[in-house]
DNA sequence: CGAAAGCTTTGACCGAGGTCAATAACAGGC
DNA sequence: GCCTGTTATTGACCTCGGTCAAAGCTTTCG
């Protein structure tokens, strides 16, 4: 009991006070008064990695916030082919208020603590709340042009193009390390396998692999084990990107 | 000048009580008051087939919603390739209220009309309109939700299952017909040429126009011209596509 | 420590879809 | 009707990324 402790992440102070995503998530704006509503009616879940923590087609009975860990959106067809269509990171919200099934599946990746509203009365306080209310509007709409730039990558880059798109992508959401970003190098780790990156990128595990190989080949990353990954010149993996983000 | 009139789809009387997408597009749970102020200041603007309605960069100075006609929003790499993010119907929302810049390039495909409305006044009322207020939150998680359909369409289907969705796409998006659809059969008018399909679909126009062929030779889909389809048995077609939709 | 069960990498081969190029069909203008 | 430019089809060929298979590496757990 006590090991597991201390090798879970999971975070066991629910302070709002205290949250790490206090200032990202649906909670961002809210004023002193939305924040002791929303504090009054929510409740932490973990889940371990590989759980499922909803699949499509299941009634929406909670609305959620990711506190800590990974989790993924994905979409099957009945043959199993599967395309990952979100990366949940902290402070990335899950359901939608006003509809009563879930939509995708949704998968633990690593351990993952949830901030969870009951969708009901949460729909209910929405009302009272419209620094919520807009914040959840701006984080649909973003979440809206990230799928959307995707679908770029997905219908139109080559699989190079889409390691280093998914390279600079986990460096720009992972970047506590700013001073790193302008010294034009970052070291990161992955949040996902290699299996699970094929999956959000539309390739096979093995192309994922021989595109890592052939960028540690061309010098545009450094990888430490296989989940720790270098980038000495961010400008020179941003150039194989191919657009201009 | 009577030639244009006559060729021309555009709508000239544009009294909401009378607009075809009324209860379809954002003001579709407007109530009396609500419509009043709506139609006080929207104002009609028309663009012809081919033109640029907006650019990714653009300051966003107008919203709209599509009113006759179709356009596309796409977003594009250096080199010029391009995919189509999503295809705006009749009812479909344009622009972003608290965003000040174009998100992605907006593209006539057919003569479109538009209902505008510009940005700041139309945040300005949002506030007093609730019932377009959610009726937005809505049409993006409606959005969203097709933006994710797609990616797995992107990522994960065959050249002959993605041509298949887009079929049963405007199939199901052009049902004045439902008698039809019940019937199992459909005639369709696809809205976009060979190449905004491969554009829309992550393929090339040849491979577009050779599954076309396919389909044809396999008895799944009879042409009339290039842009009518008629399709002899839905489910049969629907078995193509590989996922339970 | 060593066995067993993943992951990840690498290699050999193949095929769906892209590329290049040559017709064919069509629509608009006169 | 005919000419012209655009759009669609078809064919020959090639390539990127998928498939199948065999080793390496790591964890994990007894």
């Amino acid at each position: 009991m006590l090991d597991e402790d201390l090798k879970s992440k999971a975070r066991s102070d629910t302070r709002c006070a205290t949250c790490p995503v206090r200032h990202r998530a649906v909670c961002a704006r809210a004023n002193a008064d939305e924040l002791t509503l929303l504090d009054s009616v929510k409740f932490y879940k973990t889940y371990q990695a590989g759980q499922t923590i909803a699949l499509r087609g299941d009634p929406l009975e909670v609305l959620s916030s990711v506190v800590t860990g990974t989790a993924t959106l994905s979409q099957s067809m009945e043959d199993g082919r599967t395309q990952i269509v979100g990366l949940l990171l902290p402070s990335d919200f899950i359901g939608r208020p006003g509809r009563d099934t879930v939509a995708h599946d949704v998968t633990a990746v690593t351990e993952v603590t949830l901030c969870c509203f009951r969708r009901k009365p949460f729909e209910d306080l929405l009302v009272n709340m419209p620094h919520v209310q807009v914040r959840l509007l701006e984080m649909t709409l973003d979440d809206l042009d990230a799928a959307r730039d995707w679908m770029l990558l997905l219908g139109r880059k080559t699989a190079r193009e889409k390691i280093a798109s998914f390279i600079l992508l986990i460096a720009h959401r992972s970047v506590a390390n700013s001073e790193q970003l302008l010294a034009n190098e970052v070291r990161l780790e992955l949040p996902l396998s290699r299996e699970t990156m094929a999956t959000y990128l539309g390739l096979t595990i093995e192309t994922v692999s021989r595109q890592f190989t052939a960028l540690r080949k061309d010098g545009l990353i450094t990888l430490d084990g296989t989940r720790s990954v270098f980038v000495p010149d961010v400008a020179a993996l941003a150039a194989e990107v191919g657009d201009g983000e």
